[in-house]
DNA sequence: GTATATTTGCGTCGTATCGACACATCAATT
DNA sequence: AATTGATGTGTCGATACGACGCAAATATAC
């Protein structure tokens, strides 16, 4: 026997063999590590309440939410978490946003408490425990993730540039167009649509501009969040007469080249001007 | 000795010996009974969770919040309650309502879920347990009344003459002026302010009127429910143009008297106009 | 009985605001 | 050169809004 033959015989028992088993050594290894992590987690965490957080973004002229996908999973679903026995509901929040977004200081508000009994799904949680390797009857990890859960919703907006969109092995991270997101985890569609129906029934008293548009802005940037949030064409001209007038926007000597299409004048907030208009509520529509 | 003397004689050592035993013997069994009642409870709610109402009603020229105190305490508090593990938490709601008011079909909104960890005074809750009559040591009581309380926040508008306030032995049920509420068990001071602040910010789009007065009403009482809320004078002629041009009520060929002054019209509201326009937004401010 | 105070019904008037639309400008495509 | 689409700037009439006036009705004070 040829000593290439030999070799061709070895690797291909190695890759026959061999792999399969050190695969499952790791992902028993990993599984076993996975569940020690989530059982002393679940331990620190209130239980039977989570919170999820309705993040959004603007881009390019459309309004978009951050989502999250365990790579085990095929659904995707808001970003989310749970709160430590010993934390406040909001700081709870405000951590799990920093983690997916690396962003602090950000504007984020709970709009709503879902307490529907059958917003656990049992199927589907049964489904993602075991696409992530626990086995069916494995009473510890179920009683933590099969038991019925409340959800506190939080909305964020944040400034689109600023966030580092980072995807690992276990978890993608993307931005979704909000008029074109799939079918999600649970009721998590739900959620978004609450957080916008919330959004939009106090929009005059909501920094939505401040928060989501970077430094400089166009006020056709401006308008359209306006527009999407309520679903709604604004005459152009009006918007801007309503928003100069009350002087809540600094025109700035710099222009905004891209669409082809004339230039745009940049703006930027006038802070203090703004958020004392916010709190007396701007009329928008 | 006479007959009379010795009857006083048993009389008194009846009083003064027998009576505390009798009493002492029946506060035990009450408490037992007491403490399974509560611990049979106990395990068919969800832990940590509890719900707070915020009940409204117009009476006299003054909003009113109905508020409870259990016999044995010093404080009074928001009538509350948990939420059974089967149980949407709006049904609970609705569950709490009914049973202090005695009235269903309610308008009745969650408006917050306060998650602050200090929210829960455990001085207090020990307090109150020991005035209950709860050993200090009982490790199962306390495992239900010393945890962390998460609490969803509701408000409702219920109409002051159908409301019977009906206090017992354990509890006392009574209206307090919202101008004039004591120091509450808790944080129920800061959920009654959690309450009417998020009410005056969505004002233009909830049925105040509608919910809080009686079939005929005057637009004078209108007008003070909406002044109270929002803590400010509103002109009384502007106010009557703009209800009156909207055609939100009808004229009634009655009139109110009662004050001495001149007898005021009464009002209905036109149901179907009502709602509609509430579902766009009433300015009223 | 008369005067006063208070509350109600029913208006007026000037200004600010809103909604609808016109027109010129600029850059890229056709 | 004409067209397209987005932008800056302005006009105009209707209406809504805030401020306020005045008479009528009823209780209290004198």
């Amino acid at each position: 026997m040829s000593i290439r033959r030999k070799y061709t015989i070895v690797l291909f028992n190695f890759v026959k063999y061999r792999i399969p088993v050190i695969v499952k050594i790791y992902q028993t290894r990993m599984q076993k590590l996975d569940k020690n992590l989530v059982l002393a987690q679940a331990n620190d965490y209130c239980p039977g309440i989570s919170l999820d957080c309705v993040i959004l973004g603007f881009h390019e002229g459309k309004l978009k939410v951050l989502l999250n996908k365990f790579s085990t999973y095929t659904k995707w679903m808001l970003p989310g978490g749970f709160i430590y026995k010993d934390e406040h509901v909001d700081a709870a929040a405000t951590r799990t946003l920093a983690s997916r977004t690396g962003l602090s200081n950000v504007y984020l508000r709970q709009f709503y408490f879902f307490g529907d009994v059958s917003r656990t799904n049992l199927d589907e949680n049964k489904d993602m425990l075991a696409r992530q390797g626990f086995a069916k009857d494995d009473k510890e990890v179920s009683k933590w993730f099969l038991q019925r859960f409340f959800s506190i919703g939080y909305y964020a907006f944040v400034e689109y540039g600023k966030v580092k969109v980072h995807s690992n092995m276990d978890e993608d991270v993307a931005w979704f167009n909000l008029s074109d997101i799939p079918s999600l985890y649970t009721d998590h569609n739900i959620i978004i649509d609450k957080a916008i129906t919330t959004i939009r029934s106090q929009l005059n008293s909501i920094p939505v501009g401040y928060e989501l548009l970077p430094e400089k802005f166009t006020l056709t940037q401006l308008r359209t969040i306006y527009e999407t949030i309520l679903d709604a064409k604004l005459d152009r001209r009006n918007f801007q007469r309503k928003i100069l007038s009350a002087g809540l926007v600094c025109k700035l000597s710099e222009v905004y080249k891209k669409w082809g299409q004339k230039s745009s004048i940049l703006y930027s907030f006038d802070k203090n001007k703004y958020h004392a208009a916010i709190k007396n509520g701007i009329p928008v529509f």
